[in-house]
DNA sequence: TGTTAGCACTCCTCGATATAGAGTGCTAAC
DNA sequence: GTTAGCACTCTATATCGAGGAGTGCTAACA
């Protein structure tokens, strides 16, 4: 059976009709809804058809259709080529440039989630990718010593350590210009045993202060990594869907979102397939994240320039407004590209 | 009418049946389950005037009984005097120094969280009432200062900001000294008008950069609060209580504790009424927050020394399990003070 | 040959009704 | 003061039937 122009048109009617509405649709709805011109009765055949062909579903014998995981497949991909040259110009989202890249990620999920009514994540860049620009070491009490890491994007860590041996201000300065000299422009993961032990030699007497200082680069990092920089907001929108807001449903699907380690599969595989523009939708069972598989999860990679880059993501039900969500995503893209690539740090 | 002894009993042994199993309990369950040996007909009576006395109601006429808001404050203020003395011994809590202070917060979070299988919450501490201890400007590129803001409790802020003048080594070197010696040992609120105009007098040329470096500050300060430094975990962990998991009253409370507004008022409140121990416990209506009325929420207040200090909350179901709860929360604090105060920073 | 009207059929939804069981309150006896 | 007994109340659960939405099929129509 082939799937000609009338079925199609018929197709996003029912798919349309049950976004907006959540219920099942029958046919006598369709043939009021389309400029077809049709009755009811010859949407029936044609919609016993489409059910046939896999498209859409019943979810008993006298209800009307609901669309299927390939159905929405169907769908999702035809307003994506449709929508692919369109810029769309969604109401302005109101970025503002902030140094500090957690508030603004925290901001952009709250954002989205506001904006589209699904919950929204947002993943924050991987620290140890990212190559050092500066390092810095002062004294602040005796035997206390400040270090601040400068990495690429302007990501600022800090910490205390203490130290066993006083320093003078002299030494200090060498030491600072040498740890500079010999990291800066390497990343996390390129300071490797040979460097450091060059870096303690250099240092004569203060080798100890320098593995202090890397042994705390080494932590403040790992710490960033355990403490999963991934944000999200808007969980409880989710019990505007009656579909998903049932107990063990909601529990799971919050859960995931309050733990967050789960997530980690999403962006890993977000980043596997990596799709043309950087958009990709997961519909129903098509998610790697198991708890989701009730739900659409629409997913988008962001570039802020200088290694800052993460994933997005809009849960929703599997009746989300794709169109909506995509064009929000891709507005906001275009946004952050004009806001933080253009303009120089 | 008096409280005696038995009805004392026969009240306890409603509560804690009720607490295990959260269903109504009838007057055949306490009789089989006290030692009182004495018939359901009996307990009836007792009830009846348990009833009359408010300490317990029923849900509805050949319903058994559950606790009221009185009945609980009753039993709570019970367990609080009886422990009063007992320090108790639970599991060990596996409390890690760590230096960052939101790390710290966050794993208590979860900490409590999954001790308890309530809701947990804990404030940080607020920035502006802490003593400025340290501040570092250092040039990174040409351009760009790197600004370092250590408080109380090596709390560190720091940002990047852009200068239009090009500035000596020494004259850095000067302005650092000229902003410590100025600002050490003043809060942020202390920071006013008088102190910045003859701050920016002594900067002479560079009074520019000085004002550019003290609206990083209280940029930074400013965007913390907004940032509302509360951390929760475990709130999906709600679904484990039925009274608390249909739709709307879910929906209401994970909204609260995802938006975090209103905890602040929760906060505020802990804070004013400040109780002898500073352990709290608000039952149902006596909470400061609207929709938590149904749960119950035990609250403390922790000092870690140097200034930071603030509230934990644990949420849960006015069938909560008090004891376990009370005591969790007092063997925390007592870690809390053994890691943090007696080891000098 | 495609479209449509008509109709029987299916299955869900919703309200009404009946029933079982848990628990109470009261009374009378111990 | 305690207890056994019993009638009574109210909920929870199941059952039934009516109403209605929607289908699938057939036969007639253009």
């Amino acid at each position: 059976m082939e799937l000609d122009d009338r079925k199609v048109t018929i197709l996003k009617a029912i798919i349309k009709t049950y976004l907006e509405t959540g219920e099942p649709v029958g046919s006598r709805t369709i043939s009021k809804y389309t400029d077809l011109k049709l009755s009811s009765a010859t949407i029936r055949n044609e919609m016993s058809d489409l059910e046939e062909m896999g498209y859409i579903q019943q979810p008993h014998t006298s209800a009307g259709r609901i669309p299927s995981d390939q159905g929405y497949r169907f769908y999702v991909d035809q307003i994506m080529q449709e929508k692919e040259q369109e810029v769309t110009e969604v109401k302005e989202l109101m970025i503002q440039r902030v140094d500090r890249v957690e508030l603004v990620l925290k901001r952009l999920a709250q954002l989205l989630a506001s904006n589209t009514n699904y919950a929204a994540m947002i993943s924050g860049p991987q620290y140890h990718q990212n190559k050092l620009k500066f390092i810095q070491l002062s004294q602040m009490d005796s035997g206390q010593l400040l270090v601040v890491i400068v990495v690429e994007g302007n990501l600022i860590k800090n910490t205390v350590i203490n130290i066993p041996e006083t320093i003078t201000q002299k030494d200090l300065l060498d030491l600072n210009i040498l740890l500079n000299s010999a990291l800066n422009g390497l990343t996390i993961q390129e300071i490797n045993l040979d460097v450091i032990s060059r870096l303690k030699e250099q240092a004569g007497s203060h080798s100890q202060v320098v593995d202090l200082v890397l042994n705390e680069v080494a932590a403040a990092i790992r710490a960033d990594e355990e403490d999963l920089q991934i944000y999200t907001s808007g969980a409880t929108n989710i019990f505007k869907y009656p579909e998903l807001s049932d107990g063990a449903r909601a529990s799971e699907l919050l859960g995931t979102l309050e733990k967050k380690e789960m997530l980690q599969e999403l962006i890993a595989d977000v980043n596997d397939t990596e799709a043309g523009n950087g958009i990709q939708v997961y519909i129903g069972d098509e998610t790697p994240v198991q708890t989701m598989k009730d739900c659409s999860v629409v997913t988008a990679n962001y570039d802020l320039g200088e290694g800052i880059r993460g994933t997005i993501g809009i849960i929703g039900p599997k009746r989300m407004d794709y169109e909506k969500v995509l064009s929000t995503l891709k507005n906001l893209m275009k946004q952050l590209d004009a806001t933080y690539k253009n303009e120089e740090r």
